[in-house]
DNA sequence: GATATTGTTCGATCAAAATCGAATTAAACC
DNA sequence: GGTTTAATTCGATTTTGATCGAACAATATC
């Protein structure tokens, strides 16, 4: 399968980081990238269709938060802390903390 | 005209506070509001319908982010900066930079 | 009291986003 | 090739949120 495309870190804005924050099963996948390296998609599945967990993962992608690796059959999901923090300095942090 | 009535800043979420600040108007609003000590609605206006403001308004005290002051006809508004340092250290910092 | 000013509330409409089953793609494995 | 596994895409539905005119409430001013 072709990868995906992530948007370069210089086209990120403020605004659609928020928005691709402001949903309650993004934040949790979010606040859980936070705090490990990578997480396939089943492992942030929980109960969850799939198909819903594919839409706030693109969201989540076109929004700049998290970057999708893909290997073999398995997608591999990791935040962009680094791109978000040159981008927007303390917000993870913030984020992360709540 | 009586107080309205602002949650307390232990109630705050962040999840509600990215919802407060993840709408244009609202974002501006609130980084408009981090460079002064308060505006009136009306010097938040814009050409923008009055009734649209007051629905943003809503949204934000609801929110926990702006604290609303009824001083005769006038509503004057502030960003509640200590609570959300409080609440969520940093936050307000990125959002405010951005 | 009449009028102007400031802002909200109501209610209807419109637009955007979430939800999720079913079908599909793609790789892995036997 | 057939099957299993991982995840997406499609499409329809539902839900949520934004928009904004009209009516209303409250204060200030003449």
């Amino acid at each position: 399968m072709a990868d995906y495309d992530h948007p370069a870190s210089e086209s990120l804005t403020l605004l659609g980081v928020l928005r691709g924050l402001a949903d309650p099963i993004r934040l949790e996948i979010v606040q859980h990238l936070g705090s490990v390296p990578e997480a396939s998609c089943a492992a942030l599945l929980g109960d969850r269709p799939r198909s819903s967990m594919s839409h706030h993962f693109q969201v989540l992608r076109e929004s700049g938060l998290l970057h999708t690796r893909i290997q073999g059959v398995q997608h591999f999901n990791s935040l962009r802390k680094a791109d978000l923090d040159e981008r927007f300095p303390g917000l993870m942090e913030a984020i992360l903390a709540g």
